[in-house]
DNA sequence: GATTAGCACTCGGTGCTGGTGAGTGCTAAA
DNA sequence: TTTAGCACTCACCAGCACCGAGTGCTAATC
């Protein structure tokens, strides 16, 4: 096998041809179909020369002697990254997502739940969002609640208005008076400070009560804002499995189960967004083709991702999952429309 | 057709037989496999007379004239009023479930997804839960954070630990000092408070700046609060959709995508839920077999469910959705079981 | 040297056929 | 009323021929 990394112009031709073709219509395409439908000025006959190299050279594949051509995750990839012209987002499309994000949306998990399912709409594949992660993790305001005199919820709002909340146990029995108190000293000394700083906050030396509960919150609050921080953990939503089930190629019950095995299992689904590398995009969106991804069960599915972030507070991943054949040209920018759309309304959530 | 609504004890031992190896095999059963397996004491010539006027009276099913039978809804139905002896929880599934209800859970949403999970876990099939009504509707406690002079972000902590934020215009300039005692003043006036006792908080008559600040705060609480519990179709949360793919009834691509066009769609699966009457239960525990329910597409699967209850203030749905052909012997204790854990789990989160 | 017409060949998909076996309904005997 | 016996039914499966889309190769053409 020989691995040219360029292609001349006619095999590019023939690449894109194939790609498209066999992406409309689920079967291998044939030099003659090529011929007829895309490049008249060549005969079947020179097609099926090139086809020939071309699988030779790992761009197509052959799923039997006398089928005709699909494209090879190798001649997927040549295709994004070379080949392929990005769709506009139609007009149609663009007044089904818009609605979805008021003006004024209420809380993010609503809004991640809206993209979800817009997205998962108007590609036709599994949509994929992860809850967004605070970038540089300071701490802005606190808060502590009594639940009963032995526990109490801690509130935390960190930089990019993100809120968290954990219960927790009190070392020593307390009332919602102390316990204000307690946030209300807190506040003034840790707003601001990332966990380190928190960390190296001196204690206070009075061996009383009121130190002690304030050593639990300071325990609670660098819990959460490094649980935060190790990220991977965050909400994964996803939308749209029917959509699946409309693809010829999970026909077999067997590859679905695979593929659902992974999706709604959402630790498996965050570990695999976190080993991706994000930073390799094209214009932003980041596609992950067939084999490109090391979760075996995910063989034969594409992954078109990308980062939404509301100002540079937080960011989060946005994408979905299909069918490897999938109309990159058109999901691309959606997911991208999508994630801007995302962005722009959790700013206007976060103030 | 006849339509006796009593069996004879033959004829009831036989009907309860068909169930029990159908359930179990997922093939037609037929008059030899009986009489071995089940019902020594009569041939298999008598078990075929049997088999032959169940089948004419409505309780059987005969695929095709030489296959064997089974039960028809009216049989399951039968069966599941009258035959089946429920099987006890085991203790493995109960060292499954117990460990998923913290003895101190963080909020409701997490504990109902967590049931979900759990629930379709040990049922096999899709677990579905609403949340609960008439929760969430009282006050426990606020926060006002400064954002900048002129916004602010409301933090609202509602019944059930429940979070909502919420960033509103301040109609007069203020600082962080000024909004924190607001809050506080608020917080001894409104904790408890439903959003009608709120609005019937009279207004502080001073027309200072303070007051005009009060007035936006109690505003944007209400609003939260009313927005939230807007929601007459309260959150569905489903899990276990690979579930049905074990099962052979979902081979079929095209009956797997009706069942799921319905399970995604929240609002379908609410109303759906919402027209069930589920009073008329045994032991609590709703059985709605086939085509007893109206939806089209569920044609072939049953719903078994049940109402969770938190003391007599929250109450919601939780169930699971499978094929009709369910060990129902199994999973109807084991619904139970779980929807009482969220019962307690949901008290022991109210307080 | 590149392109193309012609042609034999390959191989998956379809449909037909006949055999197999589980299961039935019916009849007549116990 | 029950049961043994038996002919009959029909889904399922393996085997087989056929069809046709599509290929690779060769020789003629530009």
């Amino acid at each position: 096998m020989d691995f040219e990394l360029t292609l001349d112009a006619r095999k590019q031709q023939i690449l894109k041809a194939v790609v498209s073709d066999y992406t409309e219509t689920g079967v291998p395409v044939g030099s003659v179909a090529l011929a007829v439908r895309h490049l008249g000025s060549w005969s079947s006959a020179t097609i099926r020369n090139e086809l020939s190299t071309l699988v030779e050279i790992g761009y197509l594949l052959q799923p039997h002697a006398s089928a005709g051509r699909i494209p090879s995750d190798r001649g997927y990839r040549y295709y994004v990254d070379f080949l392929m012209e990005e769709e506009q987002v139609s007009p149609a499309v663009r007044r089904q997502v818009d609605p979805v994000f008021p003006t004024r949306p209420a809380a993010v998990e609503e809004l991640l739940e809206a993209a979800a399912m817009v997205l998962a709409l108007v590609t036709d594949a599994v949509s994929i969002v992860t809850g967004p992660r605070a970038l540089g993790s300071r701490l802005k305001h606190l808060d502590v609640v009594s639940l009963d005199p032995h526990h109490a919820l801690l509130v935390v709002l960190l930089e990019g208005n993100l809120l968290q909340q954990q219960v927790f146990p009190l070392s020593v029995p307390a009332e919602q008076e102390t316990l204000s108190r307690i946030a209300a000293e807190l506040n003034a000394v840790l707003r601001g400070l990332d966990p380190d700083a928190i960390e190296a906050v001196p204690p206070r030396d009075a061996g009383d009560a009121i130190a002690a509960l304030r050593a639990d919150t300071i325990a609670q609050v660098l819990l959460v804002m490094r649980s935060d921080g190790a990220g991977e953990d965050t909400v994964v939503i996803h939308d749209g499995v029917r959509n699946l089930l409309r693809q010829p190629e999970f026909g077999d019950v067997v590859r679905l189960r695979q593929v659902l095995d992974i999706v709604e299992e959402e630790r498996a689904l965050g570990q695999l967004l976190a080993s991706l590398d994000l930073a390799k995009s094209v214009q932003g969106v980041h596609v992950v083709i067939g084999a490109e991804n090391e979760v075996e069960q995910l063989r034969g599915c594409s992954l078109v991702l990308t980062t939404y972030r509301a100002g540079d507070a937080a960011r989060g991943t946005i994408g979905v999952l299909g069918p490897t054949r999938m109309r990159y040209s058109q999901v691309s920018p959606r997911v991208r429309y999508v994630s801007q759309r995302v962005g722009q309304a959790l700013e206007r959530l976060l103030g």
